[in-house]
DNA sequence: CAGAATGACTTAAGCGCTTCAGAAAGTCCA
DNA sequence: TGGACTTTCTGAAGCGCTTAAGTCATTCTG
């Protein structure tokens, strides 16, 4: 290499080297029509001479005012958020929508106090954000205001002059708990995703439970307790578990305890699909059947769901759909089009075989 | 709001409502120690009043040539990418660790061909790149190469100039094979992830899988088909069946094919947890007793393995561990320091349920 | 009390690129 | 043959910020 500590060259270095002007090198790389096709391949030919390896990113973003960069904003760690396929489903139909305009994900995940942290949205180089099921108070999502960046959010409250798209969470859950008590359940615990910005985990009461600033969490418990209410069994009779975190061990813990609960719940509605597979674990290290002894529905019906064993009884959300009408709200908004009315994916019950009469 | 459409508040603005010059502004953000205290304050009112969220990220970036982001390269889609814990745990560490920097993790999934397009990652805003299980042979390498980006490669051959970190996955594979071997089984099965550049999928022949490009299924194929043929097991007489990504489903259809083999394999190395996991789903819908017929060895040993039905012997490797060496390589080329030598996370066999006697 | 040291700001030179409004030269057609 | 276009390229004004170097009072020293 001759240039290890050279200068990288610049735009106006390859000018200088074809004897043109800057803006025709950089028209050879954005605008090819403005030049002979001849007098371009000079240009390249130069750059690659030269070393020089298209225009400086950043430099662009400063000219253009685009960085060509979302900012996905997660309440999690990484691995606690990545252990949820629903999320990975969803960010993935969401990068494939965007994927043609050449846009690349800026990962902001969350910190201690829950969401992303505001001194990292403010310098986040991004056009736009994805807010994706954060607490409702989260600072971030002020940062984000502030910085008067666009905004889709993803199983969310609806934030003034942003996008939405959501599932019917309270309906779906409601499915759930029909289902149930058809098949004539009548005592049940609910494994809830985390309801408060802390992370905690452990028995909740209703109440606490349904002031969860996380509005898919609060809307699923209410499809529950409601559906459940209106079969005369009170929210108090219900045990509520929270668990902390995704992962399959914080699952079957709080499962365990639940099934340890006296009298035990014949049947556990689970907030997602990971924390159903966890209690199904739970309930075998404890020597209980599913669903002989116990009864299971989970939510998302993500892949594993149909591989479980027994195969998961679950609320079916079109992830990939979520994810891509996202991804489709994203380039609306950046190419300048106002928000939508806020977009929600049905729901339904996929029934298989964690469910049983009680 | 009173300023929807009026052009967003800058530096200069704040300066001049303050009545100040604009490095003294800049300098209430970013040096305190410059101004005073009583100063620093009103700057910062006025910013507020102003609306001004504080310096553009992007003008800071050029100002200061550095971006704050690391760029992510992956070989696959972002489903496909994520749904092997392996590296969303790896991914994690990575994180965590590179957090006290500030540092946000900018997604490069791949395109069609395998690794992302190098015109993603020429015109990526970062300052460092990561190659995470990148084929051997993609353009993106030449494109962080061109860019004089820093690289910090993950179960990667050594790339010139290069910190590189990985695990001893030919140590690994011939651990697990050994042990098999030592259980008394003759007959083997491997489930390989991808092999080639381009998603196939199917059997193999050794020889075409032992030239793939991707540097960890190569050393892992070597692994075991070294230590089988010291067992008198020649190469020809293993099935070796190629996975297309890491999906539950394909895993359970390659695993389907290679049980139905004649004669049927008496074990299975995976070369993956996930594709373990698969290869057990797929055994017990063709009625198959784990480990009584068919015994069944993973890698990596991710949380799942330790839940499944039956447990999972696997190949560990501190997956954590191997992220936040990641991250402290990052962290040091990021501060201009020379890459060390290559470190490798060790593994060891991890005995659980899924193995027994041929 | 002169001269050095300190503190608090300002000046101005970039960082590397895009893009709009021309200028120069060539092409067309009646 | 000459005005109206086209095509091809250039000039120059930004984009919004950082930072080394410099100015000007003040405050210390001995």
């Amino acid at each position: 290499m001759t240039s290890t500590r050279r200068r990288r060259p610049t735009l106006d270095d390859v000018a200088d080297a074809v004897g043109v002007s800057r803006a025709t090198v950089s028209n050879a790389y954005n605008r090819p029509d403005q030049l002979s096709a001849q007098l371009r391949d000079e240009v390249l030919r130069a750059a690659k001479k030269l070393g020089y390896p298209g225009p400086n990113p950043t430099a662009r973003s400063l000219a253009t005012s685009r960085t060509g960069a979302i900012a996905f904003m997660l309440d999690a760690s990484l691995s606690a958020a990545f252990s949820d396929p629903a999320l990975t489903i969803t960010l993935d139909a969401l990068a494939t929508a965007v994927e043609p305009g050449g846009h690349a994900l800026l990962l902001l995940p969350g910190g201690e106090h829950g969401g992303p942290p505001a001194e990292r949205v403010l310098t986040a180089q991004a056009d736009i954000a994805v807010a994706y099921s954060l607490a409702d108070d989260t600072p971030a999502l002020e940062s984000v205001a502030a910085r008067g960046l666009p905004l889709v959010v993803i199983d969310q409250p609806l934030v003034p002059g942003a996008a939405r798209v959501g599932c019917d969470d309270r309906g779906g859950a409601a499915l759930a708990a029909r289902h149930l008590l058809d098949l004539g359940h009548r005592r049940f615990g609910i494994l809830s995703a985390q309801c408060l910005s802390a992370v905690r985990g452990g028995r909740m009461t209703a109440e606490a439970a349904l002031a969860s600033p996380f509005h898919d969490t609060r809307e699923r418990l209410r499809g529950y307790l409601d559906t459940l209410a209106g079969a005369g069994i009170a929210a108090s009779e219900v045990a509520v578990w929270e668990v902390p975190g995704m992962s399959t061990e914080a699952a079957m813990a709080a499962a365990s305890a639940l099934l340890r609960e006296t009298p035990r719940p014949t049947a556990l509605l689970c907030m997602s699909d990971q924390l159903a597979l966890g209690a199904m674990a739970a309930a075998r290290q404890l020597g209980l059947d599913v669903p002989g002894d116990v009864s299971v529905v989970g939510f998302d019906d993500t892949p594993s769901a149909r591989w479980s064993e027994p195969a998961l009884t679950t609320i079916r959300q079109d992830l990939g759909l979520k994810g891509r009408i996202a991804g489709e709200l994203v380039l609306r908004l950046l190419a300048g089009g106002e928000p939508p009315e806020p977009a929600r994916v049905t729901v339904d019950l996929v029934q298989r075989e964690s469910t049983g009469r009680a």
